[in-house]
DNA sequence: GTATCCCCGTAC
DNA sequence: GACGTACGGGGATACT
């Protein structure tokens, strides 16, 4: 018994034609298609390695079902003229991958997928169609399931009847009801799939439906199924698949052979496809360990740096005995050169007693040794070197000099990697698979593992590691450049990974007697609002969960439900802060919740964080999570901090300077508005800048036509959610609610923004322009974001991408401006020998720690460096104050 | 019991 | 449906 993938073609050549960005070659050929459905099948044949297959694709023109009904398909506009030039492209692909091709004239795909699974099952085979056509499912059951890649979802027997409430078999007549209007089957108006779903799960089908649907009581549901008998009876004959047209009954026909290279070759160069170029050459490739060698004297260590010393580029890794850099002692260094030559040198293996074992370098000696090649000017690569920079520059004081090349940070700039950017992942990609780490530690599931691994396993697994790294850095600085983002990786991200491991070395202070203050006053105030809403409420009841406060406030107190989300009623700010008006629960909720969220997410989770020996918190800045090349901080979360409102900053008062300390902190005012303003080079918006105004009262002085004097603050509070809003493509719609007002007023305010702002309507409609005509936008150091989903033909969808097209140049050039500061700062300071230091940064903050001896010279030092950190076409301001918490005021 | 989704709320 | 980027807590739900 195999298993046989059957592929659904047809679907997938629109479902590459409206879903990928438009692509096409130099001439102007297109080719998304082609290359949407090329990605599809290689996905199948690289995650699934199916022993045999097909694809199935649509015959031309009519088939047996427009003969049945005239109106098939007739909704359907002709194939565009852009998708139809790629067919051919297309069946030339399939060939030469050599899969077997399954057309016929007057037949559809998805009939030909239906015989043929019906002819292997037959033969004891199973089937697994791919496809996100539902139609398909009516073929789902023993044997046969469908796997829709877009999604990653299969369908089985289970998930069809989830889904649609009837099992698969029933499928068929439950769409007879529903009809389907992409290919213009009526079935009978008015009937929905709920409604549809009960008929056929009251009756049991179509036909038994049917048979009493004269004995129904009188109702608009009956009505219809009377009137549409004929055209009910009919859908189904459209929808029901044939399963007796001539298709290969021999297994030997599916089995994939071996794809034919040079034409493949052919046609990738043809259509410019050359990522695809390069994934043909090196198929499977094992990694070859026989150059893999283990450094255990110091004669093996002076001959490694030996042959290390031509070398421009060198691959490290260092393996640990804890995931946490901080605190990690080396159990191992690796290092990898171009020819896939490796060496391992074990440094702090241990037997089950934690004795060091024997053939291992003291590591006084190895440092001593490594250390001119780690401070070198050479290229060091490597995956996630911010771990590995920690590791040695805690452990061994032994930091390593630029220039760095992160492998990590490379495939995030580059779009790699989907969601997973480790090391195994990326490196699959180009055809090599690692030995795991639970593979090598055998499961063994304490923090140490790697030091209980035996010496020749370490080499072999720390060599693919650091070999992997080099490999991805082959691959991946050329692309850089063919992004022309290789000064981005060099001059800002590399740089960058020494300051923000040194940030999370330094950690920052807490006040641990305040937070335990907070916790307990916090915990009272809970106790007593609990009390409190349960009386209000008539019962008891989790207050956190969103389900049962709807039961209390909509079902049993019958107040009015606002917004719905997926599950239920929402309970959120906006909707509470409408019911207070009417009873004094909601009011209740809000207070509680504000005051569980800071207990719970900020003062517990910070003393718990704490480092006991010096009562400092160590978050983490990650470099390649964001779309936009922002940072994040995690564990904790240092950049969401409350700030807003008196107990928020009772929380901030809680990070405190070292005794003797300071802290300094430094904030770009406006810097968003500022790079819209360089984006859009808006007279007036520049002007505002470069006079140096208060932006929003400018505006408001703009949208209302009053002068500067006249404006009041509720003025600058609708001027400055203006403001905002238009960095993230609000509509009027999102004014509105915002500022709680009507929508055609909000309009009206955004009309009269434009008109006095002609600058940035005109930048907001290029940018969209361009996102459409290229499927990316890019930064000011060219940090590019696809937007795939920018032409997508759902209006929602696509204008999610349009705002995304607008913000991302914004916001990433924000980022990339501070990012900039953060390293020219920390070198001045350095370089002038002022003891003062990074500690975090918010996007479009910095906070420092010093002494206060160092105040007078770091602060206009730091408020010059950050103000000239790039030239853009308005000057940048930064406010800088000095305090004895984070609190502000 | 664990993993994941969803809702909600905090920051810029 | 309607305002962009994150992280994270807790409930509800799905899965093992």
């Amino acid at each position: 018994m195999e298993t046989v993938y059957l592929i659904d073609g047809s679907t997938y050549i629109y479902r590459a034609f409206y879903a990928v960005a438009p692509l096409t070659t130099k001439a102007g050929m297109p080719t998304q298609a082609v290359f949407g459905f090329i990605s599809i099948v290689r996905r199948l044949l690289r995650e699934k390695a199916p022993k045999f297959l097909a694809v199935a694709f649509d015959s031309r023109g009519k088939v047996f079902r427009h003969d049945m009904y005239a109106a098939y398909k007739a909704n359907r506009p002709p194939m565009p003229e852009d998708l139809a030039c790629q067919i051919p492209d297309i069946h030339e692909y399939v060939a030469a991958e050599n899969i077997l091709c399954l057309r016929q004239e007057g037949v559809e795909a998805d009939d030909l997928l239906a015989s043929s699974a019906r002819v292997l099952r037959a033969a004891g085979h199973q089937v697994v169609i791919v496809s996100g056509d539902k139609d398909l499912l009516q073929l789902v059951g023993d044997g046969l399931t469908m796997w829709e890649p877009m999604k990653n979802t299969v369908y089985d027997a289970e998930a069809v009847a989830a889904k649609y409430q009837v099992p698969p078999e029933k499928l068929l007549d439950l769409f007879a009801l529903v009809g389907d209007s992409s290919d213009n089957v009526p079935g009978v108006p008015g009937i929905g799939p709920k409604t549809a779903a009960k008929l056929i799960g009251d009756y049991g089908s179509l036909d038994a439906l049917y048979e009493a649907v004269a004995s129904m009581k009188p109702s608009k549901n009956q009505e219809r199924l009377v009137e549409n008998r004929e055209q009910a009876f009919l859908s189904r004959e459209l929808i029901r698949l044939k399963s007796d047209v001539g298709v290969p009954h021999d297994l030997t026909v599916y089995a994939r052979r071996d794809e034919d290279r040079e034409r493949l070759t052919t046609l990738f160069s043809k259509l410019e496809f050359h990522s695809l170029l390069s994934d043909t050459k090196p198929a499977t490739q094992p990694v070859d360990a026989a150059q893999f060698v283990l450094v255990r004297t110091e004669a093996q260590l002076a001959a490694m740096l030996e042959a290390l010393q031509g070398e421009p580029a060198i691959a490290i890794d260092t393996e640990t005995d804890s995931v946490e850099a901080r605190s990690a002692r080396l159990v191992g260094l690796s290092f990898a050169v171009e020819d896939g030559r490796a060496w391992y040198l074990p440094l702090g293996h241990r037997s089950e007693s934690g004795a060091l074992l024997p053939d291992q370098l003291p590591e006084d000696k190895a440092r001593a040794f490594l250390a001119p090649l780690l401070s070198s000017g050479r290229l060091k690569i490597g995956h996630n070197l911010k771990f590995d920079y920690t590791v040695l520059a805690a452990h061994w004081r032994l930091p390593l000099a630029q220039p760095l090349f992160d492998t990590m940070i490379a495939a995030h700039l580059l779009e790699i990697g989907g969601r997973s950017l480790k090391l195994d992942d990326l490196i699959a990609d180009l055809g090599f698979r690692l030995t795991s780490f639970a593979e090598v530690t055998k499961d063994d599931a304490r923090a140490d593992a790697f030091a209980h691994v035996a010496l020749d396993a370490a080499r072999d697994y720390s060599c693919e590691d650091v070999f992997a790294a080099w490999k991805l850095y082959q691959d991946y600085a050329p692309k850089l450049a063919e992004r022309g983002i290789t000064k981005l990786m060099d001059e800002v991200e590399m740089p960058l990974v020494p300051v923000l491991a040194a940030m999370e070395m330094r950690g920052i202070g807490l006040d641990a007697a305040h937070l335990d203050l907070l916790a307990g006053e916090f915990h009272d105030k809970l106790r007593r609002l609990q009390e409190e809403i349960h009386q209000l409420a008539g019962r008891e009841l989790n207050i956190m969960s969103p389900k049962q406060l709807g039961e209390v406030l909509f079902d049993e107190l019958k107040l009015p439900h606002g917004k719905k989300t997926k599950t239920g009623y929402s309970t959120d700010v906006s909707v509470l802060e409408k019911l207070a008006t009417y009873h004094p629960l909601p009011a209740k909720i809000l207070e509680y919740r504000t005051v569980a969220k800071l207990l719970t997410t900020y003062v517990e989770k910070l003393a718990g964080l704490r480092a006991p020996a010096t009562g400092r918190v160590h978050t983490s800045f990650n470099q390649a999570v964001t779309a936009t090349g922002r940072l994040s901080s995690s564990n904790p979360n240092l950049q969401n901090i409350p700030i807003r409102g008196e107990e928020g900053n009772r929380i901030r008062r809680a990070f405190v300077p070292a005794p003797g300390m300071i802290f300094l902190s430094a904030d770009y005012s406006q810097i968003d508005l500022r790079v819209l303003a360089h984006y859009s080079r808006d007279s007036a918006l520049c002007q505002a800048f470069v006079k140096g105004e208060d932006i929003h009262s400018r505006t408001a002085v703009e949208i209302f036509g009053v002068s500067p004097l006249m404006v009041t603050g509720d003025m600058r509070r609708v001027a400055k959610s203006i403001n905002f809003g238009i960095i993230y493509g609000m509509s009027s719609f999102g004014l509105a609610n915002q500022l709680n007002i009507g929508r055609k007023e909000a309009q009206k305010f955004i009309d009269r923004y434009f008109q006095h702002y002609p600058g940035v309507e005109r930048f907001m409609r290029e940018i969209a322009e361009q996102a459409r005509r290229d499927g990316f936008v890019t930064t000011l150091f060219g940090r590019r974001r696809t937007l795939p989903d920018i032409n997508a033909k759902n209006k929602s969808v696509r204008e999610f991408a349009e705002r995304t097209a607008i913000n991302t140049p914004i916001q990433g050039t924000a980022a990339e401006i501070i990012k900039v500061a953060m390293i020219k700062v920390e070198r001045e300071l350095a370089a002038r020998q002022i003891d003062a230091h990074l500690l975090l940064q918010i996007h479009d903050e910095l906070v420092f720690e010093m002494e206060e001896r160092w105040l007078a010279a770091a602060r206009p030092l730091i408020k010059q460096v950050m103000e000239e950190a790039v030239d853009l076409a308005v000057p940048l301001a930064v406010n800088i104050v000095k305090g004895d918490s984070l609190a502000k005021g």
